[in-house]
This record gives structure tokens, C-alpha cells and sequence, in this order.
RNA sequence: GGUCGCGUAGCUCAGCUGGAUAGAGCAUCUGCCUUCUAAGCAGACGGUCACAGGUUCGAAUCCUGUCGCGAUCACCA
């Protein structure tokens, strides 16, 4: 049992014994640093049931408690704060039980638990990925991590969106401008290659409007009437009807993104369980909007269109079905979800990892399942996250102003990569092991720069401004990780032993507490889908391990037993790293 | 205009199920490498927690209003 649960009983045991009350709960809080104490239980909540002085009642408290609670050996009450000492026996039992459990803080899911699928990165098949992407890749990933090692069973899945005008645009962008071009003939990665192409129409297109401007046609209409539009949307209806050629060109173009997509989660170190193709799925809500129509949850209008109306729960009128019978987005998004469903029995909820211009859709999608009466409905997540902006405001990939995945990730490297020529600590790497070193490093700070921050809140990202490798950053965790390895590599004694110190310095003690707590971070982490709690509790961790480290001597000590148990408890740390950030899909050296 | 989100140190962020003097990092300044990796440690400087009310023994945290920023309100996705 943790310390919490048996104080909040022994809390609550003391105010029966001596108040005669019951108490519905006790309210702990870390004690500050400037009181002895180890955790602090806060009084004044209790005056509601006990009535008296807070100091008082602390002071009678902390008396039963130090008689009657073994783990308490001492306390003192300031104000109206209950500070407890707990005895460091407690603190060596809580670590001789964890410091082998190489899984520690995380939870393997039951045969028979209910899956989550968790949908992410989910881009569109006309361009390649960029920072916002990488944003959403690294929330996802992270979020489905974090979710299994709380106990789920996880499906990483995305919906691609491979159909449309957008990527008509770029095929037809090809067959004019193209001369045949392929990703093997230029050497430029597939999504690269048709990115240029979505370019390249939009500067003709453009093109085409001042050109009728000039002739005298109105604005908005030249923007409607420009042949390439016209002749897009001609490609896009012969698509629909299943044309031969353009659905080769299709294919192939779509499979040319599809492997520079690989490519950069690859790069990324991001995976999937199962894909989704917007092609494949855009037609399947449309059976389910007939059976809410049978069922009175949609209605249809006088053209044909088919509504649910959400305006009882504070929402507007939704279309889900076009007049002429065609499917819209919610249409889509809702033959989606329950085709997961039939795919995957076992699922019980989902979370759409999707930016929060798209709160409103989901609130939408959501509810409409809901009312088709799914169980699983009430079990949906939209894991909203605030856009990634440049100083010069949002990224637009059509006028260039975008940070391009690959790039960014490559940058990254190359920074650490001078950083550590310049430390020149890696005295007997290959070049081979260097690389692959810079990579890890540059990685780390990209994702913990990004990942620390709440979800929900922008990032504002200047590219001029390079992300920081000191500080609160992912290479000074990593940095941390590779001086608990390099000690490890030097202890050359057997640490399979049990060590039963009972006098714990302070910072070692501090340590133990907050490694104590990551079990709960990781439950909290996953209910809150926020993986900016495992990195803050990570760099907590470790700036407590740095601060142990330059001030108390590990290999240096000369009683054999703390000399063990200082080297058990930098292991356990270094695990409590490594797991931790691999929440985060961050890896940590052993040297660097 | 309606709805939703955000507003904490010069900058980037924690803290938000109400609790002690609001915490980190970066930047600026001081010390610390003949001892386990200085991508580090120890310290200094820096705040009317956007503003105004309210609830409370107690508010950065909850409620109301105002201001600022963003998103959204398509038979687009």
C-alpha cells in the first residue's frame, strides 16, 4: 500500500479516536522544503467535521499518529499544516521492492480488457508532412504509449485521406507539367515529388485568374471558372466513376506518398497497428444514415438532404447526407468509426488525435453516435491539441511557409551533431554509431520540446530561434541517462544484494520519493492524455538525480553499503528514464 | 455576432480536483572541472498570476463580467 492510502486510514482512524468524526477524505500536499517533514496533511478541510483550532488538532493528530502508525516518526504542525516524518525504513522498502523490477510504474493490460484504437497523423495524400504533423505524430504516438503501459490494450490506427480535389490538383499538375518525372528519376521522395506538383498547380492556377481578371472577369468568378479548376474537377468526377487512367495515375501518384510517408515515420519512429483509406471508407456512413433515418435520429429535407438536429443539446442543425446522395465528412466519419468497431470487437473507445479547428466537428460526430444508440459512443476522445504557428503566423504549404518534417528532424541532427564535436566525448564511436547518436539526440529535443507543453496549448515555433539542448530539454534527460550508465559500467561489484541502510541522505531520500510517484504519473498521464506529465515528471526526476550527483559521492563512498545502494538507486533512476521517455517514443543513450 | 480554447518572470513553460512566502528552464550576473561525463551543480536577479467583481477561513486555481489572442460557426475536409 502507498503512503497515501494508509495515512488517509490512519487520518481518518485518529479524528474518529480522538473527535469522534468521520472524515470523508484527507487532503496531502508535498511538505515544503523549509519544515522537516516527508508529506504534509493538510488540516483545515477537517474543521468542517472538527471544530477547534487547526494547530491543535494537528498537534493531537500528529501524536496519534507518531503512537500508533509505525511508518510516522516524527512530526510538527505549523499553522494548519500536519508535517509527517516518515521513517526511512519505509523509503528502503518501497526501493528494495522496485529497484529490480525493470518494468516498474507500468501496467500490463488483462487478456480480456477493452481496447482502445488511438487515430493519428491521418494527412492527406497531396503533400508532404510538416511541424503540425509532427506535432499531432508525437501526441498520438505518445498518447497510445502512455495508454498501454496504464493497462490498455492499444490499436494505432489513422484515416488517410487519399481522395478529393486536393490530389487531383496535384495529378493533374503532373500530366501537364510532368514529363514523366518519377521519385526514381529525380531522387526526390515520393511526397516530395507530388508536393511540388500541388505547387505547381496552384502558382498556374493563380496564373490563369489574373489572366481573366485582366479580361475583365469578376474576381470570385475567374477563381471558379479557371480551366485547371474546371479541369480538376472534371478529373475528380471521373475518379468518382472509376475512369481507368486516372484511377492508375491515382494509384500510382498515391503510392508514391505513401512511401516518403514511411520514410519520415520511420524518421520519426512513429508505427501503426491498421490503416484506414478515405476511399475505401467515404461511402460507408451512408447505411447508417439510413438506419438513423428509420430510427427518427436524422430527418430528411424536402431536396433530399438528410439532418440531425442538434439543437435540444446547444448544437446546430448537421448535415449528414448531400441532396444528390452523397457522402459529406460526418458521413464518412461515421461509417469510419463503426467499421473500427466491426474490425476490432474488442474496442471499447477511441481517441481522434486531430487539431482543435475540428472541436466543434467532433463534438458533432460524437454526439451523432451517441444518439444511433453505440455503447462504445460514450467512450470517444478527442484529443485536441493547439495548432503549431511560425512567428509569421500560420503555415501555409501552398505559399511555401512551412517547416518540412524531413528537414526539421535532419537540422536536428546536424545541431547535435556539432554540439557533440564540439564536447568531443565520443572517443571510440564509429562514424556509423555517431550518426545514428546525433540522430537519437536530435530527436530527443525535437519531441520533448514538443511534447512537454500541454496539449491544448499553441506552440509558437521560430525556426531562427534553434531548440535548446541545455536546460529543460530531451538531451539533458538523455545526458542524464548516459552518466547513470557510465557509473554502471564502472561498478564493478555485484548489486544483486539487498541493502538495508537506514540513514538516508537527504537527496537520496528526495529521489526515492519521487520515483515512488511514477507509477500514479502514468495513470495520470493516460487519463488525462497528457504526455506533458510524464515529461515534467521526468525532468523532475532527473534534476533531482543531478543535484544527488554532484553532491554526494557514489563510487567515491567508502562504506560498502551505501556505496551499493547509491549505485541500486542511480540504476533504478536510469530505468525510471528509459521508461519514461519511451512514453514519450524518446530513446536515451548509453554514452553520449 | 454566437460558441469553444488560451492569457503566469524579458522569452519558453510548470502549477489549475482551492491551501504555507507562485516554481523551472533560457537570457543576464557570481562561484564550482588534478575526484563517478560541466549537455552538469550551487547561487543571484527577475512576478499587481490580463483586468474588475464575487464565493471562501484561504483564489493563479471556482463563478460572473470586461479586454486581448486564436479557432469555429460550408450540401470543404
Amino acid at each position: 500500500m502507498n503512503m497515501q492510502n494508509l495515512l488517509t486510514q490512519k487520518v481518518q482512524e485518529a479524528v474518529k479516536a480522538i473527535f469522534d468524526a468521520e472524515l470523508p477524505s484527507v487532503e496531502f500536499q508535498a511538505t515544503r522544503k523549509e519544515f522537516a517533514g516527508d508529506i504534509t496533511v493538510v488540516v483545515f478541510p477537517m474543521l468542517r467535521v472538527v471544530k477547534g483550532n487547526p494547530q491543535v488538532i494537528g498537534e493531537q493528530i500528529g501524536t496519534y499518529l507518531k503512537e500508533q502508525v509505525a511508518e510516522v516518526s516524527d512530526f510538527n504542525v505549523v499553522k494548519g499544516f500536519l508535517n509527517l516524518v516518515i521513517d526511512p525504513s519505509f523509503y528502503m522498502n518501497f526501493f528494495n521492492g522496485m529497484k529490480t523490477d525493470a518494468n516498474f510504474g507500468l501496467v500490463t493490460s488483462e487478456a480480456d480488457a477493452k481496447a482502445v484504437m488511438v487515430e493519428y497523423s491521418s494527412p492527406n495524400t497531396n503533400k508532404p508532412l510538416h511541424l503540425g504533423h509532427i506535432r499531432n505524430n508525437l501526441l498520438g504516438y505518445s498518447v497510445a504509449e502512455i495508454l498501454k503501459a496504464a493497462g490498455n490494450k492499444v490499436y494505432k490506427t489513422q484515416i488517410i485521406n487519399d481522395r478529393g480535389i486536393h490530389i487531383c490538383k496535384s495529378m493533374l499538375a503532373w500530366q501537364k507539367f510532368g514529363n514523366g518525372e518519377t521519385p526514381a528519376s529525380t531522387g526526390l521522395k515520393g511526397d516530395k515529388l507530388v508536393g511540388n506538383y500541388y505547387v505547381a498547380f496552384d502558382k498556374a492556377y493563380k496564373e490563369e485568374i489574373n489572366q481573366l481578371v485582366e479580361q475583365g472577369v469578376d474576381k470570385k468568378e475567374a477563381e471558379k471558372q479557371a480551366p485547371l479548376l474546371l479541369e480538376a474537377q472534371e478529373m475528380l468526377r471521373k475518379w468518382e466513376a472509376g475512369d481507368e487512367e486516372v484511377v492508375t495515375l491515382w494509384k500510382t501518384m498515391n503510392q508514391w506518398v505513401y512511401d516518403g510517408f514511411e520514410v519520415t515515420y520511420k524518421n520519426l519512429g512513429v508505427d501503426f497497428d491498421d490503416y484506414y483509406y478515405e476511399s475505401n471508407t467515404y461511402l460507408l456512413g451512408k447505411e447508417f444514415v439510413a438506419e438513423g433515418l428509420s430510427k427518427g435520429v436524422f430527418y430528411k429535407k424536402e431536396d433530399g438532404s438528410v439532418w440531425c438536429d442538434l439543437t435540444e443539446d446547444g448544437l446546430d442543425e448537421k448535415i449528414v447526407l448531400r441532396a444528390d446522395g452523397t457522402a459529406v465528412y460526418m458521413t464518412q466519419d461515421i461509417g469510419t468509426a463503426i467499421q473500427r468497431v466491426k474490425d476490432h470487437p474488442d474496442v471499447g473507445g477511441m481517441v481522434y488525435t486531430v487539431g482543435n479547428e475540428q472541436d466543434y466537428h467532433f463534438k458533432v460526430l460524437f454526439l451523432i453516435l451517441k444518439k444511433l444508440g453505440f455503447d462504445w459512443a460514450e467512450k470517444l476522445f478527442h484529443l485536441s491539441y493547439g495548432m503549431v504557428d511560425l512567428p509569421s503566423g500560420k503555415m501555409k504549404s501552398r505559399e511555401g511557409t512551412v517547416v518540412d518534417a524531413d528537414d526539421l528532424v535532419a537540422e536536428m541532427a546536424t545541431t547535435a551533431g556539432e554540439i557533440s564535436e564540439e564536447l568531443g566525448k565520443l572517443d571510440g564511436f564509429s562514424e556509423e554509431e555517431k550518426q545514428e547518436l546525433y540522430k537519437t539526440i536530435g530527436l530527443g529535443a525535437l519531441k520533448y520540446y514538443i511534447l512537454k507543453v500541454d496539449p491544448k496549448k499553441r506552440i509558437l515555433f521560430d525556426p531562427k530561434e534553434s531548440i535548446d539542448f541545455q536546460g529543460n530539454t530531451g538531451p539533458f534527460i538523455q545526458y542524464t541517462h548516459a552518466r547513470i550508465q557510465s557509473i554502471l559500467r564502472k561498478a564493478d561489484f555485484n548489486l544483486d544484494v539487498e541493502v538495508s541502510t537506514v540513514e538516508l541522505h537527504e537527496k537520496e531520500k528526495e529521489l526515492l520519493k519521487q520515483l515512488q510517484l511514477f507509477p500514479e504519473v502514468v495513470q495520470s498521464a493516460a487519463a488525462n492524455y497528457s504526455p506533458a506529465l510524464v515529461a515534467n515528471y521526468v525532468y523532475d526526476l532527473v534534476k533531482e538525480f543531478n543535484s544527488f550527483y554532484q553532491n554526494v559521492s557514489i563510487l567515491g563512498e567508502e562504506d560498502e553499503q551505501k556505496k551499493v545502494f547509491r549505485v541500486q538507486l542511480a540504476k533504478a533512476v536510469g530505468t525510471t528514464i528509459k521508461n519514461g521517455f519511451a512514453l514519450l517514443g524518446i530513446q536515451v543513450p548509453d554514452r553520449m
